[in-house]
Parts: structure tokens; sequence; C-alpha cells
DNA sequence: AGCCAGTTGACAATCATTGTCATTATGGCG
DNA sequence: CGCCATAATGACAATGATTGTCAACTGGCT
């Protein structure tokens, strides 16, 4: 036992997780997940779905957003730093980009003399179709 | 009668609520106010503290702040609208105010034709003195 | 003073999320 | 190929913030 720290394993019930969100657009909740993967017929605990979810977020491979009322949304998200437009209505979401914001971001907190920034912004409306 | 269709009150326990507000910084959640009330003697239940500091939401006259852990914060703020840098060690707040960010925004959102635009925007880092 | 509607507060209810722990399954090794 | 240590699972209980309920109360007006 030298390089062996990680252990992480193949399960089905982590693979299936990852099948939905590869397929799905749009934030969901870890209930809402879960439930979509007994529709399906996969045999999945509400647990291990908290649980698979959290090791993506914490490997980065999705993305978590807040929402008022206790409740956090997630979902597949592509690399790279981005924001997020959300339609109020339809849950329709745009992925958005802001190099501007990012900068922005940095130059407030260099001035008030922060360091290890990190920032959380989502935007709000309704989309054409709603 | 003509006006009078809003009927709010002005009640010990709301003045508790707001004058605690008023001398202190950063933020605090619910329960952490209705323990800081109960601490100097003022006798306030817990209900009413989050249906007033909800009402104060409401009126803009607090800003609120999501917290990961379903937790929500809330605080005292200068009018207009403005944004937040917290230090995630001591929990220091800085108001900072970026015109930038609301124009770019509403730039973003015109692009993709969303209408009535709302944002929420936290920066985190660690502050000089942590 | 007395009335009415807004307000309060103790308590139960809700709801997402986390902890527990016995059982199961994975993957490497002999 | 089968075994074993250990990661992973899942049913269920527990947590903890917030919201609903409803009878009692009170501010402000006539």
């Amino acid at each position: 036992m030298n390089g062996g720290a990680t252990g992480v394993r193949n399960t089905r019930q982590r693979s299936a997780v990852s099948a939905l969100l590869a397929e799905l657009d749009g934030f969901h909740s870890a209930q809402d997940l879960h439930a979509m993967l007994r529709a399906r017929g996969e045999r999945v605990g509400l647990t291990t779905v908290y649980r698979t979810l959290q090791t993506l977020a914490d490997a980065s491979e999705i993305d978590v957003m807040q929402l008022p009322g206790a409740e956090q949304l997630y979902r597949r998200c592509s690399d790279g730093h981005h924001h997020h437009l959300v339609c109020r209505a339809c849950g329709r979401t745009v992925e958005v980009a802001g190099p501007a914001v990012e900068r922005w971001a940095e130059k407030i907190a260099a001035e008030h003399a922060f360091r290890d920034i990190s920032h959380t912004l989502e935007i709000f409306g309704t989309c054409p179709t709603c």
C-alpha cells in the first residue's frame, strides 16, 4: 500500500447518476434526479444520489446553485468558469461567460486587499417564450 | 379610509428587531438575532423574528444572503443596489457598488431576450487581517 | 372606552439534507 | 478462480432551518 490512497470505485449507481446528468439540460434538485432514476427503473437510493452529487460537485464536474428556500440544484456543466442566465418561469438556462465580471471582481477584491477570491453570480429573468 | 391599504403597525417586537439590526454589522441568521434579543431581555418569539425579517426584506430595508447549508443571513444595508465582499474567515463585509456589472448583466440578458432581470452576486475572499 | 384588523407566539408540521449502521459489491491479490 | 478488505449502498432516523396554525393580544382609530 503506497499509491492507492484514493480508492474510488465504479458502481452501477454512480454511472446511472452521471449518465442521467449527461443527458439533461438545466438545473435539477437531488430529489428530482432521484425520482427520474426510479422512473426509468434504476434502483438507486436517495442517500446515494446525494452522496454522488456531492462527490461530483467536489470534483467540479457539476455546478451547484443555491435557491431561496433551502434547496440546491445541480447541473452538469461545461468546463471552465462561467455563470448562468436562468428563466424564472420555465427554468431554461443559458451559460454565459463574463471575463469583464471576473476582472471586475478581482479588481474590487484587490482594492480591499482580499485574497483567495471566489464569487457566485446568477442572473434571473423571464425568457422570450414565457 | 382611503390610502390605508397597508395597515402596518408599530410594535415593540418590530422595533426591537430593527434596532438590533441597526447596531450590528455583518450578516446574522434569524436564529442568531433571536438569541441576541433574548440575551438582552427582549421577549420576542422566533416566529416573529422570521416574519419581521421577511417583511423588512420585502421592503428592501435589509439584504438577504443564501449560504450553502440551507441557512440564510440577514443584514441591514444602505439604500440602493450593491453587492458584498465577504471574508470567509471572520465574516467581515464590505459593500461594493458595481455599475459596470449591472450594465453587463443587462446587456447579457438583452442579448438573449430575457426580460425583468435581477441578479445575485457575492464575492468571497480572505481579508487582510485574517 | 371599545372595536377591528394586524400581530404575536408556542407548538406542530414540513422539507431538504445528513448521519447511522448493517449489508452488499468492487477489484486486486494470492 | 475464489477470497477478503474496504468502499459503497440504502433504509431509516435525526437534524435543523423555516413555515403553517390558531387562539390570544394589542395598536390605533372612531
